[in-house]
DNA sequence: ACCTCCGTAGTGGTCGGACCACCTTCGTGA
DNA sequence: TCACGAAGGTGGTCCGACCACTACGGAGGT
């Protein structure tokens, strides 16, 4: 009996956990060149379309890139790359999920903005400022939306936690903030909104870390209470 | 000229959106049954093998499950379901990445554990107390780091948040802790993880949020204390 | 009438080969 | 010296075949 191919799971999920392997245990560095599918599969001793399917996994997870014509590579391996799929999350949580993902979400970002309120400087307030005046400054609901999320994610990326950025980011992608503050704001809450904004915009003026906290985990927690009330 | 295809990115990445969008709109409940790998490509208008990847793509991100002989369902899509890929960022970040997310750790534990206080149940309690039993009747590394896990998992558990307890256990990924904790807990840190454990304890029973919460911050900020320390 | 067993149709899993689209490189020519 | 184009290499797509496994239902026995 040949005792070299342990025969466990799919010829696919053994390549794709003997690739995170080689990443792991530091044969491939990021931004290095990993060899043609060709190659790998005959190195591994399996068929280049199993290979693909293992490739094309590690790409959607964000581990590898594939560039046409050019081959393919490991990513840098930063926080942003392999938390792009946490926005899949988001927007295919449903109900109850959804108000647990919001209370997450407000751990999070009432601490990243506490964070953001010790550390930020002139240069990063200045561009928070500017969305927030963006934003008063429409009525399109689309460009509203767009200075939101870049309102909060200046702030977040002001605590200097990328790991926590990306996170955020995922929880507070797209889709999924189109989907819960579509009906939320039909409800007249923009002037609320825009006490909230403008109170956590005095905490960071101010350094003031639990005001700043205080005031995020109230922003965020206002949509957790009428999405929770939503599920009626 | 046919408009019918947008022709943007390849198409098993078009194939993916496409099934996410059919999920997502309600089209797919979550434990249906997809039709076959065949009928889908026909369908979509590609290729078996490209529907293939796209599939295996989101098989591996927890939205569908592919049981041989049987058919491509749909996961219940649970927090736990979509958030097992949490596990591979925590196996292939490294230097800077693993202090940031250990600090995410530290913030959504601490809260986990504040939740539990208030809220845990004599049964939750008692299992929280077996772990922490076994965690101290044996000497076996490997068997200690199993009750110590469990041991988190039981209290985050008790707090009530599925999502958050899913992220918390791809933070805590088995190979992700025995990583950092080889070379921690060789410098005799066994005493001082016992007190904090203790502690920690004690303010579950008390029902004791915030010494909870500061207990939970202090054990998980001593490992970032030390990882931080190892990066120069 | 009920249960057991096994055949069979249907499904995902794997393979090999072919061709296309794109990038990179290098040699050719101006 | 530099711009251009041809050629090789790479990932992207498709096809057809076969294997491994599951689930369903009918034949046979009790």
């Amino acid at each position: 009996m040949e005792q070299t191919a342990p025969q466990k799971g799919t010829v696919t999920e053994r390549a794709i956990e003997q690739i995170k392997a080689m990443i792991g245990g530091g044969s491939l560095e990021p931004g290095e060149r990993l060899p043609t599918e060709r190659d790998l599969a005959a190195q591994l001793g399996i068929s280049r379309s199993s290979m693909r399917e293992a490739i094309r996994a590690l790409t959607v997870l964000g581990v590898l890139e594939a560039r046409h014509g050019s081959g393919i590579y490991v990513t840098q391996l930063e926080a942003g790359d392999l938390l792009e799929t946490f926005g899949v999350v988001a927007d295919l949580s449903r109900g109850p999920r959804l108000v647990e993902l919001l209370e997450v979400r407000r751990i999070l970002e009432s601490t990243a903005t506490a964070l953001a309120a010790a550390r930020i400087t002139r240069p990063q307030l200045a561009e928070v400022e500017e969305h927030l005046a963006a934003m008063e400054a429409t009525d399109d609901p689309e460009e509203i939306l767009s200075h939101d999320l870049a309102f909060h994610r200046a702030i977040v990326s002001a605590a200097g936690n990328e790991t926590m950025a990306a996170i955020l980011e995922g929880l507070s992608s797209r889709t999924f903030r189109a989907r819960v503050w579509r009906g939320y704001q039909e409800e007249g809450a923009f002037e609320r909104t825009r006490r909230e904004h403008a109170r956590i915009h005095r905490a960071l003026v101010a350094h003031d870390p639990e005001a700043a906290r205080a005031a995020a985990a109230a922003h965020v927690g206002e949509v957790e209470e009428w999405l929770r009330s939503q599920l009626d």
